[in-house]
RNA sequence: GCCCGGGUGGUGGAACGGCAGACACAGCGGACUUAAAAUCCGCUUCCCGCGAGGGAGUGCGGGUUCGAGUCCCGCCCCGGGCACCA
């Protein structure tokens, strides 16, 4: 391609003596239908680089704080910071990179000071797979990813403040990592306790969720259990009612908020005790155990209709309650070895499983009953899966009637069901009836009262006798933190010889991660480090012996601050200093997937909350605004199955490789739209795009081909659409360049043509129209509206040829103008190098946002929708300035429209200003 | 299963409750070219009709309204998240 274009290379330098610096470097060719010589295609592999280089000398995006900005017109906006992964950048990455870009440019060119910074989040699984795999050190893959990272993304031209680049395995990151843990450990908000990991029995190992498929080790394919090991965590439940409540303050999409809404999960109801009947043959037994450790054999049920508790026919508890083993010695001996069994196998089943309404319920009956405290009723106590030891007390009143899964259960297994609500009315309803909108039934001196009611009288009356009390329950769980795992982020905690825990002191920071020379799994459940002697040793505050705490953090500690952190990244005696986060946080913009919609977030959320609590930032929230990319989704090949082949439920056929699907007959191949991952073969990386259409390409395609939040279906033809765009934008320039004045306003006199009119208006609409998207992150309408531009534009040179007059050529040079610094955020090289090309100097970002004249953007004349009965049935032009009478009368004088409404009596005529008029005549 | 999104021409998409299909891609026709590519010009929702024109149409079924892609109710399908991937 290159070397033919050469050889047609023409030069025109008479016809654009301005823009000679084009000529030497562009490919022309003749066009007949304007006479003149018109560039083919631009050259934007020199002109990216060229200006990449500039922007990078000038040290242009480096942030300052300076205090000549007042508050209103500073703006922090934030990528979500990439983990580098071995596969390197793929093009979904860019997408959001491009809005924060086009966001902050636009931003600039408003007169703000913006903070746009990039980082790493460097600890986690993969690059520790990838040690155990080939032995290399975490570290050493880790940075040579981010290096090719940190290049790729430079390719693009973005505006980002690298002088504060944070990476979050530098121990000069991560020692404030564990300050921050410490400040959580020293106000009890870190503690330590019990909870179950995957662990697989063949490999000795912890596994990750994601590392269990289907119940089985990804592996070696054992069975998963559950085993119970001591654990850190995070209180993030003592912020959940703050977590819930700010939402409201936030500017992030309502479904986000929803959703963090639904994971806090707040109910209101009772918590009470239920005592266990124990059977007399065994009261002697029951009676020692009481007097031996002093606790009676009972359990507290969690309700949030506790209205209902008179219909109570049985209880549960969760196979993994601790009741359970007391009561295992006051069961019958043939029940024991079922009640076992049932345990062992509901350890193995997921969360998810269990709670699944299509996996049918099973459950043991423990041979013994509870009290109901209200009625004296013995239940039967039972043991089944649906019921979480994690959420609540562990272990509910089982009301059938009125519960859709106690309904289910106490049918499979033949249980009573005593309805104890009803409609107001009386009548008869389909048990189970769950409607909060009934009356008490059956429930002795409460009977007759309206739920509401009795949820209040009942919550009281158990208050009064101490058998309960009324609490709020949120579903939200503390934050398990601890991983068995190398490659994260210590925990500086010690262990004193008598059990004890202690901080590492402040000046000891930080705990740094030391060579291991294996990072396979030690066998135990512990992580790699528990096996360095020299790590594992130390001594407590009192220069006893003691060890070491060899958990590390899971990589969301270190994701919970790094926003922080850029305020102020190479602070070497504090995370952050109180003067650089009053100047930048919060974050004005926060940008990328929803799948980090509720743990990321609320994670980041919650560390903010505990560090304004302390002092330690000036705000309440991270993320004042919340913008979600959507994914890059490619054309992926499959296959049918052969006669042997079975397909999983959802499973859509056979992923096939493209060599496969080219050498298979067509009929057995079909192609489906998957999220582009490294796994599926599908993946474009964006050094491929910008190698064959250039950086600005991508960026202007990523953000026209569908709304931002929306998923893109990656193609190279719609790639190359977005370059042909840009080709036109250059060969404008090289038309308009002959003609070009700064002073262009100077030449706006007098009338102007219609053409000139026309596109001054055309102009002006596109300022206010990308001005508004740009706002609201609907870049792709943005794009769209430079396009039509552009046609405008194109059409305005045909019509006024090659000898315009003065004040056309003024007309052009303002919608030239125009088009490069609209254009300039979008796709920054070309605008750059349009402007350089025509004379000016500096970079186009430093220069105004163009400002748009309402009165220019009006119409002249309008296009009246007329609809008979709400059907179209002609359109009609009126002088912008008509009133409704006249318009009416012209609607109603359309022979199309008489046509219609004929000698019927017209009912009414609805007229929408300036749109439409709808004749009703039934 | 639960929670949150989404469903509009051949394709991606546009559309304050007011002309459905902007802007692109692909396709078709034309110009230029020895030819191809590139570029430029034009056409392009479907059905009926030579045409003028008419009818249908925003996943499916109802409803509200002068008027519904948009609002309400009930379904179907696809995607994301579900606590140790990040």
């Amino acid at each position: 391609m290159a070397a033919g274009a050469g050889l047609a290379a023409r030069r025109c330098s008479p016809c654009h003596p301005k823009a000679s610096w084009i000529v030497s470097i562009t490919i022309y060719r003749f066009d007949h239908c304007i006479g003149r010589y018109i560039m083919a295609k631009y050259p934007f592999k020199d002109i990216e680089k060229k200006w990449q280089k500039r922007w990078e000398d000038e040290q242009t995006f480096r942030a300052v704080e300076d205090e000549r900005f007042p508050k209103e017109k500073r703006r922090y906006v934030l990528d979500m910071f990439p983990y580098p992964s071995g596969a390197g950048l793929h093009v979904g990455h860019p997408e959001g990179y491009t809005a924060t870009d086009i966001y902050c440019r636009y931003l600039r060119m408003n007169g703000y000071n913006v903070l746009h910074p990039m980082g790493f989040d460097a600890l986690g699984l993969p690059a520790e797979n990838y040690a155990i795999q080939t032995g290399t050190h975490p570290a050493v893959t880790t940075y040579a990813n981010i290096d090719r990272f940190r290049t790729q993304i430079k390719s693009l031209g973005f505006s980002y403040d690298w002088s504060r680049e944070v990476i979050t395995c530098d121990p000069e990151y991560y020692k404030w990592t564990q300050w921050i843990f410490k400040r959580l450990f020293e106000k009890g908000l870190a503690y330590r306790k019990e909870a179950a990991v995957n662990w697989c029995p063949r490999c000795k190992t912890v596994l990750a969720d994601e590392e269990v498929a289907g119940g089985l080790c990804w592996r070696c394919e054992s069975v998963v259990e559950k085993r119970f090991i001591p654990q850190w965590f995070f209180k993030i439940t003592a912020y959940a009612q703050r977590l819930l409540d700010d939402l409201e303050e936030l500017d992030w999409p309502e479904g986000i908020k929803q959703m963090q809404r639904n994971w806090i999960g707040r109910s209101e109801g009772v918590e009470f005790e239920m005592k266990v009947a124990v059977p007399p043959s065994q009261a002697s037994e029951g009676n020692l155990e009481v007097l031996s450790d002093q606790k009676p054999l009972a359990f507290r049920v969690f309700t949030t209709r506790i209205d209902t508790v008179f219909g109570m026919t049985f209880a549960v508890l969760a196979p993994e309650h601790p009741l359970v083993d007391r009561l295992l010695q006051h069961v019958p001996d043939d029940r024991r070895a079922a009640i076992e069994e049932y345990r062992s196998a509901a350890k193995r089943l997921s969360e998810q499983d269990r709670l699944a309404t299509t996996h049918e319920k099973t459950g043991v009956f423990t041979g013994l009953c509870a009290i109901n405290p209200v009625n004296g009723h013995e239940v039967p106590i039972w043991i089944a899966d649906y019921v979480l030891y994690g959420y609540g007390t562990g272990a509910i009143m089982a009301v059938p009637a009125h519960d859709e899964r106690d309904f289910e259960f106490a049918t499979k297994f033949g249980i009573p069901i005593v309805q104890v609500i009803a409609p107001k009315d009386g009548s008869a309803v389909e048990l189970p009836w769950v409607d909060k909108d009934g009356v008490m039934v059956a429930s002795g001196e409460y009977t007759g009262m309206t739920v509401a009611e009795g949820q209040k009288a009942l919550g009281e009356w158990m208050e009064a006798l101490g058998i309960g009390e009324r609490k709020v329950q949120y579903r939200l769980r503390d934050w398990l933190i601890s991983r068995q795992r190398y490659w994260g982020c210590p925990i500086p905690i010690i262990h004193d010889a008598d059990g004890n825990m202690e901080a590492v002191p402040d000046d000891q920071l930080p705990v740094l991660l030391p060579d291991v020379e294996h990072y396979e799994p030690t066998g135990d459940g512990t992580s790699p480090l528990a096996h360095i002697e020299e790590f594992v040793n130390c001594t407590d505050s009192e220069g006893r012996l003691a060890r070491r705490e060899t958990d590390t953090m899971g990589g969301f500690a270190c994701s919970s601050w790094y926003f922080l952190r850029f305020c102020d990244p190479h602070n070497g005696r504090q995370p952050w200093s109180p003067e650089s986060v009053r100047y930048w946080m919060p974050v004005d913009c926060y940008v990328g997937g929803a799948e980090h919609a509720v743990m990321h977030l609320l994670y980041a959320r919650f560390w903010t909350k505990f560090l304004y609590d302390e002092g330690l930032v000036p705000v309440k929230e991270p993320f004042h605004r919340l913008e979600n990319q959507g994914m890059v989704l490619a054309l992926t090949p499959f296959r049918h199955p052969r006669e042997n082949e079975r397909l999983e439920v959802g499973q859509p056929g056979i992923q096939i490789t493209f060599e496969e699907a080219q050498r298979l007959p067509q009929d057995q191949v079909f192609y489906r739209w998957e999220k582009m991952s490294k796994s599926k073969g599908n993946v474009v990386t964006p050094d491929e795009a910008v190698e064959k259409f250039g950086a600005d390409a991508l960026r202007v395609y990523e953000l026209f081909v569908a709304p931002f939040d929306q998923a893109i279906q990656w193609t190279d033809e719609g790639l190359q659409g977005a370059a042909r765009f840009l080709t036109r934008v250059f060969r404008i320039a090289t038309e308009v360049a002959p003609w070009w004045r700064f002073d262009w306003e100077d030449g706006l006199l007098g009338e102007l043509s219609a053409p000139a009119r026309e596109l001054r208006r055309k102009t002006h609409q596109t300022i206010r129209k990308a001005t508004e998207d740009i706002e609201r992150f609907a870049f792709n309408t943005y794009i769209a509206a430079l396009m039509t531009f552009v046609n405008a534009f194109n059409d305005f040179l045909k019509m006024v040829g090659p000898e315009p007059t003065e004040s056309e050529k003024a007309v052009a040079c303002e919608a030239l103008q125009t088009l490069i610094l609209l254009l300039s955020p979008a796709a920054p090289h070309s605008a750059d190098e349009i402007w350089e090309s025509l004379g000016g100097g500096g970079f186009t970002y430093q220069m105004d946002w163009p400002r748009y004249d309402e009165q220019l953007c009006r119409e002249d004349t309008l296009t009246i929708a007329v609809q008979v009965n709400g059907k179209l049935r002609d359109t009609v032009e009126v002088p912008a300035d008509a009133s409704r009478e006249q318009i009416e009368s012209v609607a109603l004088a359309s022979a199309k429209v008489q046509a219609h409404v004929g000698g019927k009596a017209i009912k009414k005529v609805v007229y929408v200003p300036g749109k439409l008029v709808n004749i009703v005549a039934p």
